[in-house]
DNA sequence: CAAATCCCCTGCAGGC
DNA sequence: TGCCTGCAGGGGATTT
């Protein structure tokens, strides 16, 4: 499940790939959820364009092109961008580039199809990503006390919402939290000074290890070259529930908060 | 305004 | 063995 690490190792094993690139076909499937952008126009604007960068804000992988368009790529749950031939390309192969010359072509694969696709005007910016709050990597304790001031919500929720800090999903929420020594489950409003330091450098650690270990691929993350990330090797608390915790040998225990799974130590994380 | 709920989708695990 | 249910989750829309 691509959250910031996953989307940054992407973002960078793709760059030799994209950029600098002409555009000479592209395929799709048909519309679906998957595309804010109807795959026809994506078929009949994108070939000839060159991309130029690509660039990543929270979860979101941006490429520009030579036009002024940007093209917004979201990998969602089980989206997975690779050299076209590292993964055998499928009915879930969604978006299909080809370049000219002999580059290796960009293959977009998304079984659950929570990706997403939009090409954007020049200088547009869709409330997607406005919305965003200050990138994970970068993300202060500071801004995230104002941003907690009297919010009732879990701990955990608040680390969870993009409008506060962009990036951060299920598992290194729940990783963050377990090295900042804090419970998920504590009021957002109720969290001390001393624990939003904590959190925000643990917040900030463990993003920029799980870069490092080249992302987790616990449900089904590649890399764009076709190999697996190794963090999940690394991961103190998500989905061990019943294993002993590597700190105080209490047992990792598993709750649900919101919709989502929730784990954490219930000895260490007072 | 904040918070809670629902829904999009598919594969797979678990139960009977 | 095979069918059915439920769960996983990013994030926007809707409801409370």
């Amino acid at each position: 499940m691509p959250e910031l690490p996953e989307v940054e190792v992407t973002r960078r094993q793709l760059l030799p790939l994209l950029v600098g690139r002409r555009i000479a076909s592209v395929v799709t499937t048909r519309p679906s959820y998957f595309f804010l952008t109807a795959p026809a126009v994506l078929r009949r604007k994108l070939p000839g364009r060159t991309v130029l960068a690509l660039d990543r804000i929270g979860k979101y992988l941006l490429a520009g092109l030579d036009s002024g368009e940007r093209l917004l790529l979201h990998l969602g749950m089980t989206g997975e961008i690779v050299r076209a031939g590292a993964i055998a390309a499928d009915e879930h192969t969604h978006l299909r580039l080809r370049f000219h010359d002999t580059h290796p072509g960009v293959d977009f694969r998304d079984e659950r199809k929570f990706g997403k696709v939009q090409l954007l005007a020049a200088g547009a910016s869709p409330k997607r990503l406005a919305r965003l709050g200050p990138d994970a990597l970068r993300i202060s304790a500071e801004q995230l006390r104002v941003a907690s001031r009297k919010r009732r919500i879990p701990i955990k929720t608040l680390l969870l919402d993009q409008a506060v800090l962009a990036g951060v999903g299920n598992i290194y929420a729940d990783e963050a939290l377990y090295i900042a020594k804090v419970r998920p489950t504590r009021r957002a409003g109720g969290v001390t000074r001393a624990e939003f330091q904590r959190l925000a450098e643990a917040v900030q650690q463990v993003l920029q290890r799980a870069i490092e270990a080249g992302g987790s691929s616990i449900s089904d993350y590649v890399q764009p070259n076709g190999s697996y990330g190794w963090y999940q090797e690394e991961r103190r608390v998500y989905d061990r529930e019943g294993e002993p915790c590597q700190r105080c040998g209490s047992l990792i225990r598993r709750r649900l908060l919101g919709q989502r799974s929730c784990h954490y130590c219930p000895r260490c994380q007072p």
